[in-house]
DNA sequence: TTATTAATTCACTATTTAGTTACTTACAAA
DNA sequence: TTTGTAAGTAACTAAATAGTGAATTAATAA
């Protein structure tokens, strides 16, 4: 029946692939500095040496684990078309998706903050980042244009600044809800405390671009 | 002269002081899980034996790091006396502080940033960070209640929702500004583009907050 | 002066760490 | 069936690592 056996022995794809599972988790649960290789070797079943052989040593797997999230949010991105949508409601489709993204794999905020504390060092050294954000950056500009020209949006709005506010205002939230929890007093973890605050940004974006 | 001997060979304060700056330092450039001891110790010259004398262990350095962080910012807001202002004029001033703040105070970020990445689990313990937080969020709700009563600002507006988005707005661009460079392809790290998101943001506090 | 206390130092441990050397074993093409 | 290649393993190293035991030294109060 099947073309290739059920259980190969040695498949270097699916290795790989359980290393690369095992760092995502890893570094974002320890950051760069606290995640350890023993620890990704032994939960990916994989030998060290292997993570040696395959990735070359800590900060390569780093910067392939990292590159890895970005490609897969960037093309959720790409497959929710908003420029194909009335502007008012792909900004809002943006900011509830990137809100779920973040909720749903808080992975990609820990390892993001991992590499800025390290200002950048791992990611500027990539050849694929700056092609898959290209897409991206522009996406945005072209919903603002459509939005400025059917007189729903006001004019003048950088989009790279609105880019930024909408991450901005749900990351942070996520990202800081455990000592946020502490310094407000109020639990921020909870269902209703998530739907709260996605009505909350997605009010806060529509009041910054909407036409007066 | 002098009431006190100008070059004290023991003085437990200054020692103290000495490891609690090396430590924020350290804490703040590696993350808890990528600060060493060690080098905490050859930075403040004190003696690595005196940091497990003066504070018990790494964890418990950490807190006593980070609660000192948060007193820092906590008794600056407060010296601001915001609620003496026209509510618009308060927000204003409060977007601009939080902003300069964290802009002069990297330390601030990235210390809470570890903390969050560990779930907040330090902070928990500490007992001072409550009460000193409690001032601050009754802070805006005041300045609110002021700007509705005057017809400045609309009803309705959680305060902590509000406080949550003026930190995120500041708070994520400046962690993220090393990764936010490469995605974005623009410098986000020169006076000049600092200068530009310190007025977007005023303008996204005021376009949120202002009655129509 | 002397006894007490607290600041400071030194030398140490047990464990962990990233990374390596040298090997064995499965597979597939010839 | 042979043989080259790549997957995988085991055992290791040298340096760090958080944390300690026990001694020494400076200031101070009696």
């Amino acid at each position: 029946m099947d073309d290739k056996p059920a259980s190969r022995k040695r498949d270097s794809h699916a290795t790989r692939k359980r290393i690369l599972a095992a760092a995502k988790k890893e570094f974002a649960k320890k950051g760069f500095g606290g995640a350890r290789i023993d620890e990704i070797a032994l939960k990916s079943k994989a030998n060290k040496r292997m993570i040696y052989h395959y990735f070359g040593n800590k900060e390569a797997l780093f910067l392939k684990t990292l590159e890895d999230a970005y490609i897969d949010i960037r093309s959720a991105e790409q497959g929710l078309h908003l420029t194909a949508l009335d502007p008012e409601e792909a900004l809002i489709t943006l900011v509830k998706f990137t809100w779920n993204y973040y909720l749903k794999n808080p992975e990609f905020i820990t390892l993001v903050n991992s590499e800025n504390l390290h200002k950048g060092k791992h990611l500027k050294k990539s050849q694929i980042i700056e092609e898959i954000s290209n897409k991206f950056v522009s996406m945005v500009g072209t919903i603002l244009d459509k939005g400025v020209a059917s007189g729903q949006f006001r004019a003048g709005i950088d989009p790279v600044q609105l880019n930024i506010t909408i991450a901005a205002i749900g990351y942070y939230y996520l990202t800081n809800r455990y000592t946020g929890a502490i310094v407000y007093q109020r639990d921020l973890d909870s269902k209703s405390a998530y739907e709260e605050r996605l009505n909350f940004n997605i009010e806060t974006i529509l009041k910054l671009v909407r036409a007066p």
